[in-house]
DNA sequence: CATGCGACTTAGTAGAGAAACC
DNA sequence: GGTTTCTCTACTAAGTCGCATG
């Protein structure tokens, strides 16, 4: 399955040239040299000042501090008046404590930590002021740390920082909120990087855990969290080669699945009617993950996380069958919660063979059962990889995704409309895109008010214009009276006048739809992982659209291969 | 086959930084 | 010039998927 390699022929110059190039390893290696200077380390704890107190049931006390401080620091958030959050970190924070304090500190709902909240806010304050040199020290870190070296390359690393203690915080319904995320030393840290390179060191007096040489792998730095017991990575950054190559890949496998996704389609359809029940709920649950862009839906450990769901794990509560709804036959009603803890909210109808195979599935089943009980990721992706070498459930959503931008654009962009109405063309596509794949936000906190002074402009951009319009007409009649050359000119002057501002009442306009069909929809997930560039840079090559208005520095970085590669009769 | 682990991609949000506004 | 508003970046949680192990 090698599609080919990029090459990086400059180092970071912003036109970063890619070329092709035939050859790869084909022993799993991913890089033959790679060095670099290691994490940089979460800053140690400085404790309080004498005069910030902690009060327990009225009276000065002061036990494990600094656990005690991520506390206070969250205490404006909703987060620590959950029930959860509260009970999980009083128990760890009570780990910490010695037994005098333990002994003491007996209730949570009477510790006071508001003095350490209000200092940490004048802290905050107080590094605003600060900050030119608190920007020189993290530039000189960040290229310090911040770059490696892998095959000739300099490339930027992604998360240099090991991540600070701190208090656990999941999403959703997650059991395991308010945990201490402990500390994480040099003996907790694994470094991966050449045999021949320079190593990085570890603090004076202290060691890693281990220094490997692992090019099977892409990261750099590793250590196992105390929360999930999961090990988390330090990896490069989206422009670098490796991970460039590695999106390009994703892509042409989408593309390879457009060639056959007729043929697949048609299968499942037939299995429908398969006489074996795990044929037919394959069948079924691809068919969702198909038309639904839902995730494949692992099974996860009860208790260890929150309770979501994908295709896959669906459960038989998280469905509703209506054999009629208005003026639809079929229709299955899908809410559930997803990645996380994202509400997946929809009604479809569906075709009258996938309605029976689900009704026979939900038969004699409780709410929380399985939906497909014959069915899980793995026998899933066995399936998918013998209909096309290199498919899994995913790739049906970047399939898709892609797919969509593509015809919404097709659809949507006129020729005669101007640059703020292509852009609000790609916007809807795009946005059309994370509709399917139900990427959503948090409405943003000013939302109605930003939206209220948007609509005051516009209603005084509407007033202006009636009243250039009015002078306009004014002019004409002066002109048809004295016919001098005067006159003429301030016909022209106002005519002028008024289509400036018709255009600048458009773009408002623009704007203001834009908003609001964005309220909830975020858009940057499917830009940055499910759409292929290249659709995007052939539209903006073909409509003369700024490049930078579609897509900002970073994106632009991270985009470079397709920048690079694709011209505007790119088919996707 | 179930289970767990390791590596990697995909995800929403908080807060920093930049731009617009007054 | 200071404040408000918007955009971008950093952060890190939460998925997917392949593979080893028993």
């Amino acid at each position: 399955m090698v599609v080919g390699t990029l090459k990086k022929t400059q180092i970071y110059s912003p036109s970063t040239l890619y070329l092709w190039e035939e050859e790869r390893s084909t022993d799993g290696s991913k890089w033959k040299f790679l060095e670099h200077k290691g994490p940089v380390l979460a800053p140690p704890y400085e404790p309080l000042p004498g005069h910030v107190r902690f009060f327990y049931d009225g009276e000065l006390s002061a036990p494990a501090e600094e656990v005690a401080t991520f506390f206070a620091k969250m205490l404006d958030h909703e987060y620590t008046t959950k029930e959860m959050f509260r009970k999980n970190f009083y128990k760890d924070w009570r780990k910490e404590m010695t037994s005098e304090e333990k002994s003491k500190i007996t209730d949570i709902n009477k510790c006071n930590f508001t003095e350490m909240s209000e200092y940490f806010k004048a802290q905050s304050e107080a590094r605003k002021q600060m900050s030119k040199d608190e920007k020189l020290e993290n530039e000189r870190i960040l290229q310090e740390y911040g770059f490696c070296v892998m095959d000739n390359h300099k490339e930027r690393i992604g998360n240099f920082r090991i991540e600070p203690p701190g208090l656990f915080r999941g999403r959703g319904d997650h059991p395991k909120m308010g945990m201490l995320k402990r500390r994480i030393r040099p003996e907790d840290i694994i470094i991966n990087c050449s045999k021949d390179s320079k190593h990085p060191k570890p603090p004076q007096g202290t060691r890693w855990k281990e220094v490997r040489h692992d090019n099977k792998v892409t990261w750099l730095v590793s250590w196992t969290e105390n929360i999930q017991g999961s090990i988390k990575y330090i990896m490069l950054n989206p422009s670098s080669r490796i991970k460039g190559e590695k999106d390009w890949q994703k892509y042409e496998t989408a593309r390879r699945l457009k060639k056959c996704v007729e043929r697949l389609r048609a299968q499942y359809r037939e299995d429908w009617k398969s006489k074996e029940m795990r044929v037919r709920q394959r069948a079924v649950a691809l068919y969702f993950i198909d038309k639904l862009a839902l995730r494949a839906g692992n099974e996860k450990e009860e208790g260890e996380t929150a309770d979501t769901v994908g295709c896959c794990s669906l459960r038989v509560e998280h469905i509703k069958l209506y054999p009629k709804m208005d003026d639809q036959e079929y229709v299955v009603e899908f809410d559930f919660l997803g990645k996380d803890s994202i509400r997946y909210y929809n009604k479809m109808p569906v075709e009258k063979r996938v309605f029976k195979n689900l009704q026979l599935f939900l038969e004699n089943k409780q709410p929380e059962d399985d939906l497909f009980d014959r069915l899980n990721t793995s026998i899933l992706n066995k399936h998918l990889q013998e209909l096309m070498d290199g498919l899994t459930a995913k790739v049906f959503r970047t399939y898709n995704a892609s797919i969509t931008l593509q015809q919404q654009l097709k659809e949507l962009t006129s020729p005669d409309e101007s640059i703020p109405a292509k852009i609000l063309s790609y916007n809807r596509a795009n946005r059309a895109v994370a509709i399917l794949c139900n990427h959503q936000r948090a409405a943003p906190k000013t939302f109605e008010k930003s939206m209220q002074n948007l609509q005051t402009k516009i209603d005084e951009k509407q007033k202006q214009l009636s009243a250039t319009r009015k002078q306009l007409k004014g002019a004409k009649t002066e002109h048809k009276a004295s016919h001098d050359d005067r006159s003429k000119k301030m016909v022209e002057v106002k005519r002028k006048a008024v289509q400036r501002i018709e255009e600048q009442l458009m773009k408002l306009q623009m704007q203001a739809t834009d908003r609001e069909e964005n309220k909830q929809i975020a858009l940057g997930t499917s830009k940055l992982n499910y759409l292929d560039p290249r659709i995007s840079v052939a539209w903006v090559k073909k409509w003369d659209v700024p490049m930078e208005k579609i897509y900002n520095k970073t994106q632009r970085e991270k985009f470079a291969w397709a920048i690079d590669m694709a011209e505007e009769d790119y088919e996707f």
